[in-house]
RNA sequence: UCCCCAAUAGCUCAGUCGGUAGAGCGGGUGGCUGUUAACCACCAUGUCCCUGGUUCGAGUCCGGGUUGGGGAGCCA
């Protein structure tokens, strides 16, 4: 628009000589009496574009003062750089100033703790780590979409207020209307028949059970939206908003389902090496040197895969402490999940067929009487990145276990139909897309790849 | 929610044995320079997180709190 050029293509144009526009943010400035070199930015990539400026403009005073963070419009003539450090620089004919930045703006042309620029979100996309971030983030997202539709997989939009609590109780954020000052009562419980739903209601902590009712329609589906727990939990893998990915599968056994894992994870890891090679560069020198070898390898390699019998036999010989006990029928903790997948197997491994006691009621029940046709997927230095399952699609057998569990299938009426007519076997598996935007950049907190992060305490912005 | 650590200039931090605070960066001014987080000189900037206590005297020691960080649990 306007003939605006963005800075990335400007850097990549095939020959120096055009007369170009740009419009962006100044990065830094270095003026002097004689020449004034001001770096722009645009978003479009993480080069900035060296516009040189000279005393013949007009403006040249003003220009030569402008500070870090102001907006302008530069116009001139791209040329090959005499120097060092950008093949390219706009020799400026006209630079118009939109906007300026006083000194008192926060970010400065120095590095910044990721702690600081957590308590000024809206700015920090301004900084290059986070410019990276937010930019691999979008790409990765379209690529998530663009593997399934290759796949022929449709995308479903499963609610995001539901009555279905299933998943464990008190991790729901409550949706109402009900007056929160004079809540009505009845018999000292709150009575939500007068309230929007006439029901309780919360946010979505996972689409999988709609998702489950599409793919036995469209054969192969997905999800991709964001997800809610009120968990008080501190840590930086955990936000209470996040983005998941739930792909299901009709006709598909545990096998296939972490098949599409694995093809899955791999082509992500490939998308990002291809297609954000300036960005993941910069993640590979700045935030974590064994990045790109590391990716690298898991989009090359070939997954293996263990049961959870096997993990423990490792686990029970492991000649290194842990803190927590290996017994069988235990769930493994963080600290075991990274001795398999870093020491015993040396790279990405599906644990498949966990005990049944300490797996979710939908999980399809194996013929050992013990186990579920469970699977996560280990990758080193992070742990679990997938889990998903085969699911029960036998109704007696469901019913079984939702009675052993106590869970209500009253509220579930609608699930339990997808097993009276037309029930098959299917299986999916859930993504936490922050967790692999983590796993794909090297960032290691989870408010640091969310664009403004909601965790205990904190909803600003 | 539990355990551990931290909080000093706009930012990142130092601050010895308890004696009223410094550096670098950033900012301002000037100089200089086809510069690359430019460089050089000068200048300005503090609720030492809050609160109570010990002490002649607390940034420093002790109690309580707040906020942040790390780890664990829960999980994606």
């Amino acid at each position: 628009m306007n003939g605006r050029i963005r800075v990335r293509d400007a850097l990549a144009a095939a020959e120096a000589g055009g007369k170009i526009l740009v419009k962006g943010w100044v990065r830094t400035v270095r003026a002097g009496k004689e020449i004034t070199f001001l770096a722009v930015n645009d978003g479009s990539c993480m080069a900035n574009l060296q516009v040189v400026v000279e005393p013949g403009l007009a403006n040249y005073q003003q220009v030569s003062h402008l500070s870090t963070g102001s907006a302008l419009v530069a116009r001139g003539v791209l040329r090959e750089s005499p120097a060092a450090g950008q093949r390219y620089e706009l020799a400026a004919g006209e630079i118009q100033i939109v906007g300026t930045a006083d000194e008192t703006y926060p970010l400065q042309k120095k590095r910044h703790s990721f702690e600081y620029l957590r308590t000024i979100a809206h700015l920090r996309p301004r900084t290059n780590t986070f410019g990276a971030v937010f930019r691999v983030r979008s790409s990765l997202a379209q690529a998530i979409h663009r593997f399934f539709a290759e796949r022929g997989f449709l995308y479903v939009h499963t609610p995001i207020i539901t009555a279905n609590d299933c998943e464990g109780a008190g991790e729901l954020f409550r949706v109402t209307t009900l007056n929160m000052a004079k809540p009505p009562l009845d018999r000292g419980e709150v009575d939500y028949s007068g309230d929007f739903f006439a029901q309780a209601t919360g946010l979505t902590v996972s689409g999988q059970l709609e998702g489950e009712l599409f793919a036995q329609t469209f054969s192969d589906i997905y999800t991709f939206g964001p997800t809610f727990r009120a968990e008080n939990s501190n840590t930086a893998r955990h936000a209470a908003e996040f983005w998941m990915i739930e792909p299901e599968m009709a006709f598909a056994d545990l096998l296939a389902d972490a098949a599409l894992a694995e093809e899955f994870l791999k082509f992500l890891c490939r998308h990002v090496l291809d297609n954000c090679t300036e960005d993941m560069n910069f993640f590979n020198d700045q935030i974590d040197n064994g990045l790109l070898q590391r990716i690298e390898a898991v989009a090359s390699s070939s997954f293996a895969v263990m049961e959870y019998t096997e993990a423990i036999d490792h686990l029970k010989k492991a000649t290194v402490p842990f803190a927590f006990p290996v017994e069988w029928g235990l769930d493994l903790q963080s600290e075991h999940e990274r001795y398999i997948t870093e020491q015993v197997v040396g790279g990405p491994v599906f644990l498949i067929n966990y005990p049944r006691d300490i797996k979710a009621f939908y999980m399809r029940q194996n013929d050992d009487g013990r186990t579920v046709a469970a699977m996560d997927l280990l990758v080193p230095k992070v742990g679990e990145i997938i889990g998903g399952s085969q699911r029960e699609e036998r109704l007696d057998l469901l019913l079984e276990r939702m009675g052993q569990l106590g869970i209500n299938e009253e509220g579930l009426w609608w699930y339990l139909d997808s097993r009276r007519w037309g029930s098959c076997p299917h299986a999916g598996f859930g993504l936490g897309f922050e967790r692999l935007l983590m796993y794909l950049t090297g960032m290691e907190n989870i408010r640091d790849v969310i664009p403004f992060p909601r965790t205990p305490r904190h909803a600003e912005f």
